[in-house]
DNA sequence: GTCTATAATTAGATAGAC
DNA sequence: GTCTATCTAATTATAGAC
C-alpha cells in the first residue's frame, strides 16, 4: 500500500496505479480524487480490521470476567495489527498533524473504536480487575504497545529481530497481556449491587 | 517541523525555508541537499532526545537496584517523548518502508540505544525483578506506549485528551512503570555470585 | 551570504481516441 | 472502460546579480 509506505500526499497516483497494473489517469475515473480514493482505502482497511479482530476472538476461549473480555480484544488487536500493518501505518502518518482527513477518520472510525476500549476498561476497573489507570492513558499505552512492532517492522528487520514471526507474535500478545491485564493478586471486588448489602 | 508533520518526501523545501524565515534556495547553499538537511536535522533531535533524558533522569530518585534502573529509564523517555515528539512522528514516518535513510537511522541512532535498553532489562530479568519477556518484545511495547500518545497528539486532541498536560504526562509514566515494572511479588532472585554457595 | 529567476522533473487531473 | 497525450502547478536544485 503505497498510501501506508509513504502517506498521503508523498503517495503519487502514479505509482498507486502501477501497483494496480494500470494507469495513472484511471484513478480519475473510478474516483472523484486522489483523496476519495483514500477514503475508500481507509474505509476498506477498518472494515478488514474488523473482521480480522472477530476472527481471532473467535478463536480464544470464551471471555467470563471484564478482565477476560479485555484479555480478548488485546490478543486479538495483537494479531490484526500484525495482520494490518498497513493501517496503523496509515494512522501515525495521519495522526501527527491535525487535518480535514485526520477529522474524517477520528469522527468515522476512530472515537467508535476508543468508546469500545474505554468502555470494556471502565468496566473491569469497577470490578477491580484491572490496574488503576486512567481509559485515555490506558488506550494509547495499549494501542502504540501493541501496534508498533508491525508499524516499524522494516525498522526490526535492521535490528535482527522479525516481528511478523508468529512466534513473536504470540509472545507479544503474552506479554501484553501479562503486563496491562494481570491476574489479580486481591479478589475482585465486586460491584455493589442495589438491595445487596454486605 | 515539517519533517516531522508530512514526512520526508511531502516535506518540501519551500515551506521549511518559509518556516525559518527564509527563501528556498538557502536549504542548498547551507546544506548539501535536501537530504543532507534532513540527517543534521535528526542529528540534533537525538543530542535533544540525550539532554532531555538526562536532564529528566537527574530530577528521580537514584536508583539502586536494576528495576529502579529501568523505572528511570522509563519516566525519562515519556517525559522526553513528550517533549520531543517531533523525534518519534519521524522515526514512524521512516521505519515504514526500507530505505537508505532508515539504514541511516538505525545504523546512527537506533542500535545504540536499543542495546541500552536490552542491556538494562537482561540485568533485571537476570534478578527476576522484571516479568519473564523477550528484549525484543518489550523494546516495541515500551517504545510504542511511551511515544503513541505525543506522536499521536492531534488525534487525541479531536477525541478530547491533551496528551501534553502534565498531569497526564505523570500518570502515563506512572501507568507504564506500574505495569512493565511491577514490584515483584516473590524475593527477587539474587545473581548467583561465583564461589558463593547457598 | 542573500536574494530573484529559472531549469529540469514530477505531481494530480483532464481531453479525447478507440 | 482503457489507453496516450497533455495541461497546470508544484517540486529540488542551480545560475548569477548584488
Amino acid at each position: 500500500m503505497e498510501f501506508a509506505a509513504h502517506g498521503f500526499e508523498a503517495a503519487s497516483t502514479r505509482s498507486i496505479a502501477a501497483a494496480a497494473d494500470t494507469q495513472q489517469p484511471q484513478i480519475n475515473y473510478h474516483f472523484e480524487s486522489k483523496e476519495a480514493l483514500w477514503k475508500a482505502a481507509l474505509d476498506h482497511l477498518f472494515d478488514r480490521l474488523d473482521e480480522s479482530m472477530r476472527r481471532h476472538a473467535a478463536a480464544l476461549p470464551a471471555p467470563v470476567t471484564a478482565r477476560d473480555r479485555l484479555a480478548v480484544t488485546v490478543r486479538s488487536f495483537v494479531h490484526a495489527a500484525a495482520e494490518l500493518p498497513e493501517l496503523n501505518r496509515i494512522m501515525v502518518h495521519e495522526s501527527t498533524v491535525p487535518s480535514d482527513r485526520l477529522r474524517w477518520i477520528v469522527d468515522r472510525h476512530t472515537r467508535p473504536r476508543f468508546e469500545l476500549v474505554a468502555t470494556e476498561w471502565r468496566a473491569a476497573r469497577a470490578t477491580g480487575e484491572v490496574p488503576p489507570i486512567d481509559e485515555s492513558v490506558l488506550y494509547y499505552s495499549l494501542v502504540g504497545a501493541a501496534s508498533l512492532a508491525y508499524v516499524n517492522a522494516p525498522e526490526a528487520e535492521l535490528l535482527g529481530y522479525n516481528t511478523l514471526d508468529p512466534a513473536f507474535i504470540v509472545a507479544h500478545a503474552d506479554a501484553l497481556v501479562l503486563t496491562f491485564l494481570p491476574a489479580p493478586i486481591s479478589e475482585p471486588q465486586r460491584p455493589v449491587r442495589e438491595g445487596t448489602t454486605t
